[in-house]
DNA sequence: CCGCCCGTAGTCAAACTTGACTACAGATCC
DNA sequence: GGATCTGTAGTCAAGTTTGACTACGGGCGG
């Protein structure tokens, strides 16, 4: 399952009731379509199929004072939230080498409260460290890793990301500890979301490096 | 595109002429089920539709002499070979965030000579530090970086991930400019596909870490 | 000697993703 | 004032991915 479903649940939530439109404007804000599949086609897709599951609720709704098609506004559902709780934990602890799940989690990880967010972090790292041992075991031959040939650097690859993954997290717990960001249930919280008519800052960035992709 | 393409067509050069059910044990040989989509549906369709795009050449076999339905072999093209050096160089070099490009990429990379090896890779590095760039600047508010919020922690995870392949990178480079495998046109390559009837020490692994993916 | 399981080989429907496209209202420019 | 541009909102067909399923032959236990 890709990051497409957390970050739809997450941008509704954050609104209480938004529309695709919306939701696609929060998520290029965020950059999200620089690290995720987030664009509009899906984004779509996503919102109707988590309708038609329950986590969400459609209103259709007349259209717009600001031209275009008919819209239809979405709320979250008592599962949308739960599923959404779920996503967010899951996503935060499984070390899946999918660095977008890892980021859209960490945009919404402020929706838990402090004390489970460094207790999700800390399982992270070591269900990290716990893959990285059986890895290294498992993919040594007896002869010595040289019989792997360069196939062996692709696990080096793997092992140095997933170091590199566990230096970020222990930096991260300290911060949070250190009592950075603000918090489920600590009062007045950051929201990553644009106002009715507020320009984004960050819109769609020809402006900054054509990564290749 | 996924890594799908690129793992397919190395495996049928490798072998000649290969079948699915071939390709497909190769990949999980190499444990590319573990980093890469390479599942069975994934493959027989790769297959398919690269050989409907000329990129490989079907043969109608006879039903195999160990049961099952009929199989069918495929061969790469010219063509095939072109887009399978073009996939094998642009992965090498572009800087996608996607680890499983780069794996599938690593995998080959003894196809191409030395000297064009490390200079793609330096390549790459020259791209990620490009990219970190135009990233840090592109998405510091002017009231400075506290003014993202924990968004900000996802840039930070990407800077982090970014500093630490170009780590890997560079390491690689060293390794291999101071002689480490062989690559082609010097002499007898490691090849990592099974022979007909040997067994596979990395069988489907249930063994090791499942990584809660 | 027969029912059952295992390995070989591949298919299929359902879900998801992609990128290009439609449609409309207001603003802008000669 | 009409052509064209821009921003809003969403659709669609084509392609891809997933996970479960089919089908066949051989070996093996009873």
């Amino acid at each position: 399952m890709s990051a497409i479903r957390l970050l739809v649940l997450g941008a509704v939530r954050q609104h209480g009731r938004a529309h695709g439109y919306q939701v696609r404007n929060d998520l290029e804000y965020w950059g999200a379509h620089e690290w995720s599949n987030a664009k509009p086609g899906s984004i779509y897709h996503a919102l109707k199929q988590m309708a038609k599951q329950g986590l969400l609720l459609a209103h259709e709704i007349a259209p717009s004072t600001a031209g275009g098609p008919p819209r239809t506004e979405y709320e979250i559902t008592e599962a949308g939230t739960e599923e959404f709780l779920n996503l967010l934990r899951s996503n935060l602890v499984s070390y899946d080498q999918r660095p977008d799940m890892l980021s859209a989690a960490l945009g919404f990880i402020v929706d838990l409260p402090r004390g489970e967010a460094v207790e999700l972090l800390k399982q992270r790292v070591a269900g990290i460290e716990e893959w990285r041992r059986s890895v290294t075991e498992y993919y040594t031959p007896e002869e010595g890793p040289e019989q792997l040939g360069h196939i062996g650097e692709i696990m080096n690859l793997w092992v140095h990301t997933a170091d590199g993954g566990v230096e970020w997290t222990r930096g991260l717990i300290k911060r949070i500890e250190g009592g950075a960001y603000t918090f489920a249930g600590e009062g007045e919280p950051f929201v990553g979301v644009l106002a009715e008519g507020e320009e984004n800052p960050y819109a769609t960035g020809e402006a900054h490096a054509e990564d290749d992709r």
